[in-house]
DNA sequence: CATGAATGAGACTTCATTCAT
DNA sequence: TATGAATGAAGTCTCATTCAT
């Protein structure tokens, strides 16, 4: 399982902005440190600010309101999240190792990063705007990438072929998303996310053996 | 599958409260909906008061505050959705056939009522503080009780053993949230859930298989 | 001194009314009570209301309003309470033996009656608008009946002339105010009321010698 | 007596803050004015807002709450009034010449002051809490600081010993008070308090006499 | 680019008052 | 007369957002 944290890759665009720049991306670390202590709601811009080191009025200069801070932490995560999996998945070739290896690198990365595992699975759903507007599609978009590979899976034999993709790849995500949320919000114990990417794996494979 | 609603559970309490009274009832129901289409923080209590067809001023009468109101929602729903899948367990023997019955009781009541797979599924962790200290607990012992079932099945050779009952707990809970919420974000088409819980079910039944 | 109440002289108007009555009595003596407890925005009408063992609305079969109850209350009790002074000012002959017996008899009531004390000194200044409508008109006949006293005993010698009776009045009543304001906002102990009459007393016929 | 303001004593802090800064003491002297004129229960934090030029979030960024704008009021002139009486108390030798001083210092301030008499002798009874929580002690130190100034010319013969100095205290207090309230209710005509200064200050010197 | 004091719209909540019973 | 549940106007306070420096 990875270790790989997402968050605050600063990608210095040039040579002048070694210091000074990268501004957006203490901001979003910020923010997503703050609103996994409080929800979003509860969260005032200054509380954001303040735990990123920059005046209130900065946040506005990178982001054009508090909605739009989240939903830009939003995609900014969950592309890397995405990315990170997708690359993870080209080492594999077999449709039970794929979903193996999302179930653990979706953990692996939440074990990485609990406040952001806090971010994903509860403050996303705080904002109904966000949730309903830009979330779903990117959230479809990872279904159909899971539906995929199970439709893979059933058509080269490994799976048995009388479960709908779609459904299956809902009830991993949730799963991997309940799992998470439990996790977070309880201890979030050190390796607590390793046994259970373990466990769900080999719960949903024999699920899917034909 | 059930087609019951869980709502609006009149329980008159005296020939005189006939009609004038449950307002609290009413102000719940109404809550319910107006909650699920805007989500709690976009709700202004005004807008609760107005869909219950009562004076702002009268929700104080019967709720301490607006996240008391939540809390109660909460409270009220989730028992009764408990002691529906409670009784509705009374009725089976075998933890296969307890499995089952509360992937199709717990999606059948949602199938029943939209509005309130939307509450569960995400108005309620929209109060950070009422998922913190008032939900978890509520969670927490419906998890136990799935554990439960799933530990009975595995001492009586119906279920392999190598699987942790919490884990498949989490992950069955975690599975029905994730259709749910799908659903209830989606179109939630007719029918669509009552498809979806044969096929959780046979998915988990299966993975649990010796 | 004496140890007279001023309140709750239930003037029974008719047999029939033995009982049930008085009400309108009942509830200014619970107004004087919890007005002296928490002032008068503090209080709210229920207070009342429950202090005097009605219901809300049975306040407003007796008083058109809050408000009005104030001005009741103060109408109510500064016309006992000068028709005491009054009442007790006539058995002196001396302008120094009616001023002397002014202070006693006032402090005295007090005394029986720290509540009233309190909303005497305090509560009364609470309604800007009862203070400069109302309780003015009150005041002023007092502090005339004061002045007309000292003014007596200027003309027959008893005081010296070249202090203005109103300027003493004043003075007299402030002071009469002010012991009362402190001891009912301190400890308000048995007896001290007494000394300070006496104290008080002294001071001013001194100082008004010729 | 002295026509000085114990108002609007602006200590710009730094040049730049010449025109800008000192907002909270504009709030302050608003809320005297605004205050004085209809009370402080009737008066909107808007209306200190609007009588102070700012807007009404402002007034939070100064005072934590309405309640605490009007202890700050208090505080803040009362501190100055105390600290220019004892001031101009150091000026004078004799205990008759120290409570002449005290009498004509604080009726001089009020009448160059009519809306701080009115806050002081009205308004700041308004708030119970404030009254008793507040108020007391400062008003106790207050009282002290005159009876030692009696306790003083007793011992030294100026004033006749058998009388209680915190009881003079007290007296003198509700007299000064006494005057200015009925000043600050009626016209407050001009001069008016300098006259009452010097009848109050001889009758309590003859009645202090040996 | 950055700041943070100021803004002001808007929410929650209280409570005096009413009125059907 | 008496009740007390219901009303809804109105006030305090918060906080996202702006803009002069």
């Amino acid at each position: 399982m990875s270790e790989s944290s997402l968050s605050s890759r600063k990608k210095r665009r040039s040579p002048r902005n070694l210091g000074a720049g990268d501004k957006r991306e203490r901001i979003l670390d910020a923010a997503v440190r703050v609103f996994a202590q409080s929800g979003f709601h509860a969260t005032r811009v200054s509380d954001v600010a303040k735990a990123a080191g920059v005046a209130d009025g900065t946040i506005y200069l990178y982001f054009e309101s508090k909605d739009e801070l989240l939903r830009s932490l939003f995609e900014d995560r969950v592309g890397r999240l995405l990315a990170f999996v997708q690359e993870g998945l080209a080492k594999h070739e077999t449709a039970k190792a794929k979903l193996s290896a999302i179930i653990e690198l979706q953990l692996g990365v939440y074990e990485g990063e609990p406040e952001l595992a806090e971010v994903m699975t509860v403050i996303l759903r705080q904002s109904t705007k966000l949730l309903k507007e830009h979330a779903r599609p990117g959230f479809m978009a990872y279904l159909d990438a899971i539906a995929t590979i199970v439709a893979a899976g059933q058509k080269n034999g490994e799976f048995r072929s009388d479960a709908s993709p779609h459904f299956v790849a809902r009830s991993l995500f949730g799963a991997i998303d309940g799992i998470a949320l439990t996790w977070a919000l309880g201890k979030a114990e050190r390796g607590g996310l390793s046994r259970a990417a373990t466990q769900v794996a080999e719960l949903f494979l024999h699920g899917l053996l034909p």
